[in-house]
DNA sequence: ATCTATTCATAAAG
DNA sequence: TCTTTATGAATAGAT
């Protein structure tokens, strides 16, 4: 009914059936603790394991793939300089080098995200200050560059349909008159003439489509280009 | 003297250091179960923790590298549902694919540092520039961690080193008035005995020392963390 | 780091 | 695989 427990020593357990229940035992309680450590102590934990038939188990904190790539990048922390990642795109067929420079390129893009910061010094962490800075410098300026253009682009489609219409109300106009002359009919106070010979109003409706247009596309934000 | 021990609830530990002591002994913990694990039931094991300072630890029965790359086919073997049958080009798929998210990731590299942007619309600027603020925030706010702990070092280490200097003045006082009872001897207005019985002076001379090697390793900006 | 009381994990058996 | 039980191991808390 229950359990004369010895100590066991640790090698490989001979019998395929005890193998196969104490791997069940103690694969629980691995990854059981591997995720307890995850938890308590706020760690990135991955875990994989093989299992003698070839099946896979595995567990991470957050996700397998990223903790690949932040094992691989890891070694790069210590050895690499603070220079700038300039990466060469070679056409070289060298995976192993494709792959460390993946992994150098991937760690760099976390950092500049604001992850992994832990491993690199004052210094450090002075240049990528300076480097997002300076990268949020240039996005602003292209950014309200690009918003001036559509504005000017949309502005100059508006003068565009001014003119254009314009010159449909004179065409317009002169059809009328000609109209008139040629019946000379009685009519209504010329409602509909009205509203087409009104050549210049307050706020034409082209203007309020154009501003809604223009935005939505800036977004929220104003931009402070310098 | 000894522990009455609670059982705890799996939650991220608040205090530091009872998170640190934790993380060591439990860690410990986890990787002689995996080992044992490996040993027992001839498994593959592979298992990566970093701290929540970004410290790495890992075990692999094998090595690292062999059981990531089973992991990765491994997945790949499961997704892979419909895929072009044969064609296996391994070597050079997976060269391909690198290469293609290198250039990628190099591409956003060189777009996070304000490069080859003109090819961005508006929208995409704003995400950038947010993904750039967000990283700019956590580095700012690393650093400042980084530079306040620093400080804390520095300051704990001249507190300690004034006290371990006014024991030794003590020590020296006696020291003397040891020699003077010893041969009581007239000598002059103790000049030698004031300068070191002088137990306190406005700014001794580690505080210089300590101030300006903390202001070389800040840097000059401020930190404006929150 | 070391110690100890306790909880937890698990070997063996059903 | 699940449950039970006795026991060995891990570890929280204190020093």
């Amino acid at each position: 009914m229950a359990g004369k427990r010895e100590r066991i020593s640790i090698r490989k357990i001979e019998n395929l059936a005890a193998r196969q229940v104490t791997f069940s035992k103690r694969r629980r309680g691995l990854f059981k603790k591997a995720e307890e450590l995850s938890i308590l102590c706020d760690a990135e934990v991955g875990l994989a394991v093989f299992s003698a038939t070839g099946k896979l188990f595995n567990f991470a904190s957050s996700s397998m793939n990223q903790i690949i790539d932040r094992y691989n990048s890891h070694s790069k922390t210590l050895q690499r300089a603070d220079e700038p990642p300039q990466l060469d795109l070679r056409e070289d067929g060298n995976c192993a080098k494709l792959r460390d420079e993946l992994a150098e390129a991937s760690l760099w893009l976390r950092q500049m995200r604001g992850e992994e910061l832990q491993s690199l010094n004052v210094q450090q962490l002075q240049a990528l200050e300076k480097s997002l800075e300076s990268g949020l410098g240039s996005v602003l300026k292209t950014k309200s560059k690009k918003i001036m253009d559509e504005i000017s682009e949309l502005e100059r489609k508006r003068v565009q349909l001014i003119e254009e219409n314009t010159r449909l109300k004179e065409q317009a106009s002169k059809m009328e008159m000609q109209v008139a002359a040629d019946s000379p009919v009685v009519y209504e106070e010329g409602q509909s003439s009205e509203s087409v010979t009104n050549t210049s109003y307050p706020r034409p409706p082209l203007d309020t489509e154009d501003s809604s247009d223009t935005s939505l596309r800036l977004g929220l934000p104003l931009f402070n280009s310098k």
